[in-house]
DNA sequence: GTGAAAGCGCTAACAC
DNA sequence: GTGTTAGCGCTTTCAC
């Protein structure tokens, strides 16, 4: 047995074998061992299940650098999002990378916080190129130019949260959320409706927070309600943020009776906000949140789920469909949303005492 | 200029430059080029600049697979973490991430749901080898034997949560985490004193329930209290198990008035039951979780705080200072952690009516 | 200070 | 069905 254990034994350290120590070992040339490997035709079966044995009792593994550089591929991808810590881009990194395991791919997770980042990530000479097959961007817009340089350098896109004339889209509609959550409220009778979105100068150009307000104008618009731009807080999507902006708003000499947080993140913020000022919810405040995060049910938030999760599960899918060869051209697959109501809202009560 | 534009223009598609192209373009062999653009010494200052500009003007980027492949380093890291959709885990990512990235390190990111998929990793044909130059195992126990096949095959290796005899680690006292929660329960005249902690057969075996379940015993048994079996559940840490388990608590005949969550999300989950079930916190209930989640001061609950996003940083930090040549033997980074009190722990109250 | 050339470990033509 | 061999794009001796 020892004797033909083909390892070299340099300085102590067995060398991990190469496809030449399977060849040599299995009595074959390195071409048979790679094919044999690799499932491809023209291998008798017992040569096959010869270069099987000997790969695993060698331990042997293709190294992953060397069919790289050969195949031109490399079996990762990569996940861009801004904002790593925060529910909703960790449910997304765990649905995709649930499913590159899946699929044998490495997922490489880029934090992008900025248009610098951004622009570094697409850019001509950036890193990304070679590195990886493809790469999802989630939450992060990418221009016609930019989507043109990166179809161009052969890699495999895929958004989610935007979408782009060149790439499959993984998106839900916005507008309808804002829509939803607002519709809500004034159907409970709220007229001074508060918003707390992302960030004014967003450095990533966030089109959600746009769409969302957006759907907040037309409902409040088809209900006749004139917008009262002091009601428009900026909560940058997190727990602190939302509290800041419920404070201000909370502040305000009419404050409102009802707000629509972008996320239940900032939604949670505000409910804090809403505790610490002694504001009774729903009684005195109606919060509705988005996402329909972990926890809402736990603080009885009304908020408009969505299947966070699921777009990272089916942008990875799409993806990879894309590095198996299937030739996808652009798309927009909407995801569905939906209104779970629970009891951070409430009908409106008139005059509120102080 | 278009000229000397090396690029080759083959069928409408532009070749990405190679060290050939940028040695062509500036009149120099590939070896300088290469130890120009890697800052090597032995290059006059002109000849520097000269290939420098060139590089730019060509977007031209060593390929990393070709730099793999030459130098056995990939510049890339991986992150296994169980369960990546909890707040514990994503944090660990996004500051591991930050700091990788500064770095110029890729980070893989590698959910390790079960004993199968450690096993996998750390195997020996596993397809870490050779694919990362580290790894960073977050409350993922390494055995003796696992370990040593991973020094040996020279993969550096930083442990979150667990210790080996080989490599750095980054910990918590978890033993001092149950006293510290349990002892707070115990100081405010609790005696029935329920705990929340992992699944039974937890798969990855992880050493935190158990650590932190010695210290709810040491607590009581420094205060005389007789531990009862009856008051000890699983929550999986996550708000659901949570929750589940504190219905299975709340339904015993004598149940507890007091208990300690192993997370703030299976606190979280408690307080969930506890409403349901109308029982008021904390007049009739006290929780106590850990970590100190984002959410926690939004419901206002008592908690064992600890730096966890900074785990993730300081264990990339050590990863990468072994990388870059630092030789560093196994070590205990002990890191801080905190009694948060709020307001879902109060007094003991003596009988309670239902 | 610079260049020539031998790898790194694999894949893919092409020949047999 | 199998073997030979020329790359893939870089790094790294070793000469000069």
């Amino acid at each position: 047995m020892a004797q033909d254990e083909p390892d070299d034994d340099i300085a102590g350290v067995r060398r991990r074998a190469t496809i030449e120590d399977v060849a040599a070992a299995a009595g074959v040339s390195v071409a048979t061992v790679s094919r044999a490997m690799r499932g491809l035709p023209n291998v008798a079966f017992s040569t096959r299940e010869r270069v099987a044995e000997v790969a695993t009792r060698l331990a042997y593994r293709a190294d992953p650098a060397a069919t790289r550089l050969a195949t031109g591929r490399s079996r990762s991808v990569a996940l861009a999002v801004p904002l790593l810590n925060s529910w909703y881009f960790s449910q997304v990194v765990s649905g995709a990378e649930a499913v590159c395991s899946a699929e044998g791919y490495d997922m490489i997770v880029m934090g992008v916080t900025g248009d610098e980042d951004r622009r570094a990530l697409v850019d001509e000479t950036s890193s990304i190129h070679r590195r990886v097959d493809g790469i999802i961007f989630v939450d992060i817009p990418v221009s016609s130019d930019e989507a043109e340089l990166l179809d161009h350098h052969d890699l495999a896109v895929v958004t989610v949260g935007n979408s782009t004339d060149r790439f499959p889209s993984l998106v839900i509609d916005d507008v309808h959320v804002g829509e939803l959550a607002v519709g809500h409220l004034i159907s409970l009778g709220h007229t001074r409706i508060a918003v707390i979105g992302g960030q004014r100068i967003d450095p990533l150009g966030f089109h959600v927070s746009d769409s969302r307000r957006a759907g907040y104008h037309a409902a409040l618009d088809r209900a006749d309600i004139v917008a009262d731009p002091a009601l428009a807080a900026l909560g940058n999507y997190s727990v602190c943020g939302g509290r800041d902006a419920m404070q201000t708003l909370l502040a305000l000499d009419e404050p409102p009776t009802a707000v629509f947080a972008m996320s239940d993140e900032m939604a949670f913020g505000a409910l804090l906000a809403a505790r610490e000022a002694g504001i009774e919810v729903p009684d005195e405040l109606s919060v509705v949140g988005v996402d329909d995060h972990d926890v809402s049910v736990v603080v009885d938030l009304t908020t408009v789920r969505q299947p966070v999760a699921d777009h990272g599960a089916r942008a990875a899918r799409l993806l990879i469909s894309q590095l198996e060869g299937e030739r996808v051209g652009p798309s927009r697959d909407e995801r569905p949303v939906e209104l779970v109501v629970r009891r951070s809202t409430a009908p409106c009560r008139p005059a509120r005492v102080r």
